[in-house]
DNA sequence: CCAAACATTGAACCCAGCTTAAAGGTCAGA
DNA sequence: TCTGACCTTTAAGCTGGGTTCAATGTTTGG
């Protein structure tokens, strides 16, 4: 009656495989509510919903370092709030450099595409052609020394 | 006169250390013009385009490996335009996958953010308790098969 | 009772794009 | 000649989030 989940019950429970939940183990970030006699490990519901916190914390843009902090204060006895708020407003300061990095990005290569649609010379490409103009730089054009 | 440059004078004039360029030997990027009698590596004006290039490129958001095929096409006799559509496209579609991806985590932290803005009580955190019942999944509820 | 399907461990490996270390060789200026 | 700034090589290390391997133990169904 109900002696909890083995470690491959819990995988196929989540939807991850063994070797992750063993892997968020070493991390600090899980651990088994018991072993059986055979020493298997044994999960119950909450390390269940560790677990599913722990993805969708991913889920969420957060670094497995910062779940372990998220565990950490959910499971703390003090007002967790203004630490969490740090962690995401950090998270959200990444979130948008990597965002306006994506855009100019896109807008390069779309750019990029556009100049691949006019027709061209047979061993031209304005692509490449752009890319090796945009290497010249008007820097410093000494030598040696 | 103009004996080109040391690996050092290059990377000076590119801003990327010797190691770097180095390393772009080692994956067939680049290579010097010729060695000095003592050794050192000997580059021409070429080197320092195309080590431009590779940099323009990787800011464009292309893998190294894509920058080889770049190179490699730029280089080659036969129309290059076809190829490096492809490679472009390729690109872009991961650009606008992982930019999906980022305006998701960022919708959901934001969202965070502004439960952590209403005050509480004193020992609870909505961000916390939202990821937990995130958790709570409708699937399967069986224990022991 | 035996084989299959699970479980255990530690350690090594993977990806990209570098960086660093160790141990030595070369070269320019004082 | 010597010092110190350069250069050479190979090899290993780093980051994060896992995966894979090998050798071995346990449990379960037939």
């Amino acid at each position: 009656m109900d002696a909890g989940f083995t470690i491959g019950e819990l995988a196929k429970e989540v939807g991850i495989p063994t070797s992750t939940i063993r892997y968020y183990e070493r991390c600090g970030l899980v651990s088994p509510d018991g072993r059986t006699t055979g020493n298997y490990r044994i999960y119950g519901a909450s390390a269940l919903e560790r677990i599913r916190f722990i993805r969708a914390a991913q889920g969420s843009g957060f670094s497995l370092t910062d779940v372990a902090e998220l565990l950490a204060l959910g499971d703390g006895t003090s007002a967790p709030c203004k630490a969490v708020q740090n962690l995401i407003e950090n998270r959200l300061a990444e979130t948008k450099k990597r965002m306006e990095d994506l855009i100019r990005t896109e807008a390069v290569l779309k750019s990029c595409l556009k100049l691949c649609r006019k027709p061209q010379g047979k061993n031209t490409c304005k692509v490449l052609d752009g890319l090796k103009s945009r290497s010249a730089s008007p820097a410093s054009r000494n030598r040696r020394r």
